[in-house]
RNA sequence: GCCCGGGUAGCUCAGGGGUAGAGCAGUGGACUGAAAAUCCUCGUGUCGGUGGUUCGAUUCCGCCCCCGGGCA
């Protein structure tokens, strides 16, 4: 176990890692010793009608310490890095010791970060974005290069998302997104202010252990909760995303073998593994690294 | 035993007389509101073995081996 006595007891905790590395226990641990709220910073365990598949704390973790933002939004309800960083400042308001814990890199770096105030782009304009970005996805780049010449140039013009997210920003507010990029807000938890530990987990290490951590699922009912989710299901929806969701549906509807349906989530979990490293390197490098063996 | 099809990148396969390529996997990276998303980069492998034809064979021919299927 680390040595948590270089941890103030009143001060911020932020641990990010990558999936099945171990940050909810280290979080617990954190919360024993020391007091705390554990708080979530995970884009899909944020979501009700994903327990299992999210790897989100159980009843007997819930018990052992108080959690925040865990299991809170309706899959029917928008959220994003804004939302969140909202009721984390609603949060740090009460004032309580947030231990802040989970594996999406957008949102602890807008923490530690900052990022812009933006608003929220409705959903007539969500759709009218799919649908563009679907139909002539050619056009909607030079609507957004006509609108927000600033942004293209920054941005990858070969990432869908990126040119949406400019295109609706503009229709939604008629205020450029690199207008609004360049208000950048201050960081709720300046880094220095915190406890920032990143979890170092070794490939050859992680590897069996999202294995196993998929298998743990399967067993608890993973295959069950997707099928209580089947016929709310909307391709594309963020709580859809959950890694192992769509894979399993597809067993759901005949279309893989069990086992296939199981190989393609452990895959893709490796995969997103990979992209949560890459962004800790690029983006946490200043915060304490932590060997998730060790732990 | 005979007939047919096939043996090419980790996997599935395409190609074809001038030493080879796609998808997947894997790798590295990007990323300010859908981020468990989205996007970009990276492909030498005795082209089953061995003889032959040819200036040149992975590509054509012979034989052998292995895997499917069929006939016996």
């Amino acid at each position: 176990m680390i040595n948590l006595s270089r941890i103030a007891p009143d001060q911020p905790v932020l641990i990010a890692g990558p999936t099945a590395s171990g940050k909810s226990a280290l979080a617990l641990a954190v919360a024993d010793a020391q007091g705390g709220v554990i708080v979530n910073a995970d884009a899909l365990q944020v979501y009700a009608c994903w327990q299992i598949l999210s790897a989100r704390p159980d009843p007997s973790d819930l018990a052992r310490a108080p959690h925040a933002l865990y299991g809170h939004v309706a899959r029917t309800k928008a959220y994003s890095v804004g939302d969140w960083l909202a009721e984390i400042a609603a949060l740090i308001q009460t004032g309580v010791r947030p231990i802040i814990v989970g594996g999406t890199g957008l949102y602890l770096s807008s923490l530690t970060e900052g990022i812009s105030k933006i608003p929220h782009v409705p959903d007539d304009v969500r759709a009218r974005g799919n649908a563009l970005r679907n139909q002539d996805f050619a056009q909607m780049k030079m609507e957004l290069a006509t609108h927000d010449p600033d942004l293209m140039a920054k941005i990858d013009a070969q990432n869908p998302m990126r040119v949406q997210r400019g295109w609706e920003v503009f229709e939604a507010t008629g205020v450029p997104l690199s207008v609004w990029q360049a208000r950048k807000e201050g960081p709720l938890i300046p880094r220095a202010e915190a406890a920032a530990l990143v979890l170092e987990a070794p490939k050859d290490w992680l590897t069996p252990r999202i294995q196993s951590r998929f298998d743990q699922m399967m067993q608890k009912g993973a295959l069950e909760e997707v099928r209580r989710n089947a016929q709310h299901w909307v391709p594309g929806a963020p709580w859809t995303r959950a890694i192992g969701a769509a894979e399993l549906m597809e067993h759901l509807a005949g279309a893989a073998t069990l086992e296939e349906a199981t190989t393609r989530a452990v895959i893709a979990t490796r995969q997103y593994a990979k992209r949560q490293r890459t962004w800790f390197r690029a983006r946490m490098s200043t915060w304490t690294q932590i060997d998730a063996q060790t732990l």
